[in-house]
RNA sequence: GGGGCAUUAGUGUAACGGUAGCACGAGUGAUUCUGGUUCACUUAGUCAAGGUUCGAAUCCUUGAUGCCCUACCA
């Protein structure tokens, strides 16, 4: 590219082009030189997400299929969504329903995507890719390196092909079968396939010798411990969730994972900084299968050398650091601990930091996806201040979140001056957008309102209602408070107010004879005694106290924050949550991507419909609460 | 007694040898029929020491600190 043409800047050359961080400019790189096609063709740029199916998603995968998803669209390529099947002892097809389901929920589609189909039909698995529809291939590509004498049967034991390596600081020994004869090792390989071992009696190794390209010093002698002579396939007399009984040995991932890039034509393997040491090694099996590596003098039999043709495709990885949100525990074990000992209620329990967690308690794929390009790419372990993945919630809730009035902690409220029928009044949905419409509330000689909204001692600072004060009852009147009932254990149990016809829909009064206009500084939601709805609301607050939950005692539990769940009860909502009818209109709610209902409780925070509600009582979780500067300066 | 990777306001992230910016957080004020939203302002930074250079966050050296590597897990 001639960086000297006049007038033909390219986009990025703009002095106010978005930054693009590490890898895309990598890629960018390497479209112009053409590394993978024609210079300056960005469709040739495949990606994928590769999960191993023995879990569910967490808060960190979304960065990862974030990346692959949108660098694939970015520049016009592809991202497969491929599932590392390697181990048959951990995985499970359930897994496998569970990531797709989420990947889909991020709103992502790889080649081949059937739109809105549901686990266990087949158009939901269509385009999806598994290792081990390529474990023929493998097979056969491994058997071939026995024959180059690069890959050896070795018939230790785990402990000692274990000790025989070393340590990060010491060389290990060779293996007495390191030179075994080529066709000794093929014959093998092939009964171990057949099944004809126990298992963990024999593994297959590489068999790596002094390489300038690896920068391995001697054979067994790395400073890099993968490359001792790493274990390609171990026995596993196991059936597995997708080939059932037809294999007794199973690829290790190393030798795997690079080859199912190969297969798939992926030019950037993109995966996280654990497997920085491991790159060497990929690169090792692709240069070995290409016939870079020459075959060993010291091994008899050595049946083909030639290199292979054609080469298989080389795949460049790249390594980013993994997103880490304070408050939060991602390993996989922990959270099986969590769920396990009953500290939640399962995989899906809105406290999870797993995928299927987060959208239970309402969080959005917009907002995950938003938190995801915020906290960027880089090779720095950093710590994600959990407040932005909340402030993407909010930011997204806000904007399109219909408002509803909800008392959680009701107190009762009489309108001793109310002498007429149920007034209705329509009040906006959204505030932030007109176009979303009103709604129909309402308002009755008695009403609820939030226990914490009236204190009968009250600081200067509060705006709320107190005895003899006034405040605006939202979209409705002003009410002054007159009276104060309490029953005998001196608990508060109804206030006595008045309401100002003047102040009609929530409007300042006129001005009196003096000119003077009447303020008032607080107002409070409420709703209806006659007509409320009543439901189950679900307070979720973070699952864990501590930033680094487990950092101080190295359990997490010891960090649970025992306030995590308050189940609320009897809580009134207004009747808009109900059927249409009696001149209720239902207000028009946004086309949530998932179907999930999502409402803003006005003062309250932003809320979801749990699926544990029922026609008559609807059950809502607290997916954040709304920034409170009174609570905070009350600290 | 090895090797790899990294280090910029409280947190995260830009600046690619030439003015250290942005977002979140925190704070102050204004607006507001949500103590929300919005707006304005404030806050605070190149891990350390040397070197190269007219000029260094950026390149080099040394050190410090953190993370990763010694599964027949991925």
């Amino acid at each position: 590219m001639n960086r000297n043409e006049p007038n033909d800047a390219t986009p990025d050359a703009a002095p106010d082009a978005p930054h693009r961080h590490f890898i895309q400019q990598i890629i960018d790189m390497d479209v112009a030189s053409g590394k993978w096609g024609a210079p300056g063709d960005r469709s040739v740029v495949k990606t994928r997400f590769p999960p191993e199916p023995n879990g569910f998603l967490h808060v960190g995968h979304p960065k990862s299929i974030v990346l692959n998803f949108s660098i694939a669209a970015e520049f016009g390529g592809s991202c497969n969504l491929r599932f590392d099947d390697t181990n048959p002892e951990k995985e499970e097809q359930a897994y496998v329903d569970s990531i797709i389901d989420s990947v889909r929920w991020l709103g992502y589609q790889w080649p081949g995507c059937v739109e809105h189909a549901t686990p266990g039909e087949p158009a939901f698995y269509e385009g999806v890719r598994f290792a081990s529809d390529y474990f023929e291939q493998m097979h056969a590509w491994a058997c071939e390196l026995i024959e180059r004498g690069l890959a050896y049967v070795d018939e230790q034991t785990p402990e000692q092909i274990k000790l025989a390596r070393g340590d990060v600081k010491k060389p290990g020994t060779l293996s007495p079968f390191r030179d075994r004869p080529a066709p000794e090792s093929l014959a093998e390989f092939r009964k171990m396939t057949e099944g004809a071992f126990p298992d963990g009696s024999r593994v297959l190794r590489a068999r790596i010798d002094a390489d300038p390209v690896s920068k391995n010093p001697a054979p067994m002698a790395s400073p890099n411990m993968n490359l001792r002579d790493p274990v390609m396939y171990r026995i596993l007399n196991r059936a597995h969730h997708r080939t059932g009984a037809t294999w007794h040995v199973y690829p290790m991932y190393d030798w795997a994972h690079g080859l199912e890039d190969s297969i798939e034509g992926i030019t950037h393997s993109l995966c996280t900084l654990e497997f920085e040491a491991h790159r060497p090694l990929y690169d090792w099996f692709i240069r070995a299968i290409n016939g870079e590596i020459p075959s060993p003098g010291a091994v008899p039999g050595v049946s083909r050398t030639a290199p292979r043709e054609p080469r298989i495709h080389h795949p460049q990885q790249i390594e980013f650091a993994r997103l880490n949100p304070t408050y939060i525990v991602t390993s996989k074990r922990k959270l099986r601990q969590l769920v396990e000992d009953g500290h939640v209620t399962g995989w899906d329990d809105p406290r999870m930091p797993t995928v299927s967690g987060l959208r239970r308690r309402g969080v959005t794929p917009e907002a995950v996806r938003t938190f995801c390009a915020g906290v960027g790419v880089t090779k720095f372990n950093a710590v994600h201040d959990v407040a932005l993945l909340e402030n993407a919630v909010r930011e997204h809730l806000n904007k399109v979140a219909p408002r509803r009035m909800a008392v959680l902690d009701p107190l009762k409220v009489t309108i001793t001056n109310w002498d007429r029928e149920t007034e209705w009044f329509d009040i906006p949905n959204n505030p932030e957008n007109a176009a979303d419409g009103t709604r129909r509330v309402p308002f009755d000689s008695v009403i609820w309102i939030e226990r914490g909204d009236f204190m009968e001692d009250a600081p200067n600072k509060f705006f709320r209602l107190k005895p003899g004060g006034e405040v605006r009852l939202r979209g409705a009147y002003w009410i002054r408070c007159n009276e104060v009932i309490k029953n005998d254990a001196g608990e508060i149990i109804e206030l006595r107010c008045t309401y100002d016809p003047q102040t009609r829909g929530g409007d300042n009064p006129p001005p009196d004879a003096e000119g003077k206009v009447r303020k008032v500084k607080g107002t409070l939601h409420w709703v209806s005694v006659a007509h409320a709805v009543e439901a189950e609301v679900r307070l979720i607050d973070r699952l864990f106290l501590a930033e680094q939950p487990g950092k101080r005692t190295g359990d997490p539990v010891d960090d649970l924050n025992p306030e995590s769940l308050k189940i609320l009860n009897g809580c009134k909502l207004e009747p808009s949550f109900a059927a249409e009818g009696e001149g209720l209109t239902l207000l028009k709610e946004p086309g949530w991507s998932d179907g999930i209902r999502r409402f803003q409780f006005e003062r309250l925070g932003y809320f979801c419909l749990d699926p544990d509600s029922t026609p008559g009582r609807p059950v809502f979780n607290r997916t954040v609460n709304l920034k409170d500067s009174w609570a905070k300066a009350n600290k």
